[in-house]
DNA sequence: GTATATGCAAAGCATTTGCATTAAA
DNA sequence: TTTAATGCAAATGCTTTGCATATAC
């Protein structure tokens, strides 16, 4: 249960040939990809995907919980396939980079009752907002 | 200082009639509208408003910083003009509804330095997601 | 064999832009 | 008077959709 492929195995998913470079693209850490950069990743092993797959795909696996979407930096959404592993981002406020970070002090992050609104929390969602080091030495 | 207009008035910012009611619709607390909803208030103040100008006008109070830009919550962007309050958002993942709250612990919420990854932090966005009341029967 | 995924092209939204007109300071 | 904002309509960018064809199971 590693990484996204071997879990998808384990799902009674039918598995496409363009499932499965999709799947491969959305391999690694720090992976925070566009539908448009997955594609043109995907095309490299598979040629004839077209986009509408790839956003079908996608879907899918956000709505499996197998792939988080970012829509915190601008600009188009973001697939990152760290879903194992609790963890926050780091987006650069200039040029959009964007990493995966551990906070401190995340666990005592809460809504007391009366801040709650009779929600039921399922959990929160951190971005940290900064500037990256080239973009530093730049503006 | 306590609110936007108010706010507005002691800058150098040239006051029209079409600015002058995006402001008024951007008051109060728990204020997340969307481009289309403040359009379609500030026309009862101001029939002749265009939507090209609420966004002109709204781009430029979040570069001001007077307004805040929310991309949490999935479909168009919303905006918020409760800036001189630090606060967090929480909202439902099923209807869309958005709140402001005041966590705990968010102030011990940090990244440590081989965690910054050499990134000056500025801030750290905060959305905690959650089921609301109606939704919560509904589902 | 059958249900379902694919690919294409067109449609759908949200947002931005160019440019002539208008108005604030 | 001058500089900048407005409004329109067209353009842009991202994403979804409808439908005929192809394919995994």
């Amino acid at each position: 249960m590693i990484d996204l492929l071997e879990r998808l195995r384990e799902r009674a998913w039918r598995l496409t040939p363009q499932r499965r470079v999709v799947a491969e693209v959305l391999r690694g850490d720090h992976v925070h990809l566009t539908a448009d950069e997955i594609r043109a990743r995907a095309r490299e092993l598979l040629p004839e995907i077209s986009l509408a797959t790839v956003y079908n795909t996608l879907n899918e696996l956000v709505a499996m919980g197998e792939v988080l979407e970012l829509t915190a930096a601008n600009g188009p959404k973001r697939y990152d396939p760290n879903v194992l592993e609790r963890h926050q981002h780091l987006v650069c406020i200039h040029c959009g980079t964007l990493l995966d970070v551990h906070a401190s002090g995340e666990d005592r992050l809460t809504l007391r009752a009366r801040e709650r609104h009779g929600f039921k929390i399922l959990d929160a969602e951190i971005v940290f907002r900064g500037v990256c080091p080239p973009c530093a030495t730049t503006h």
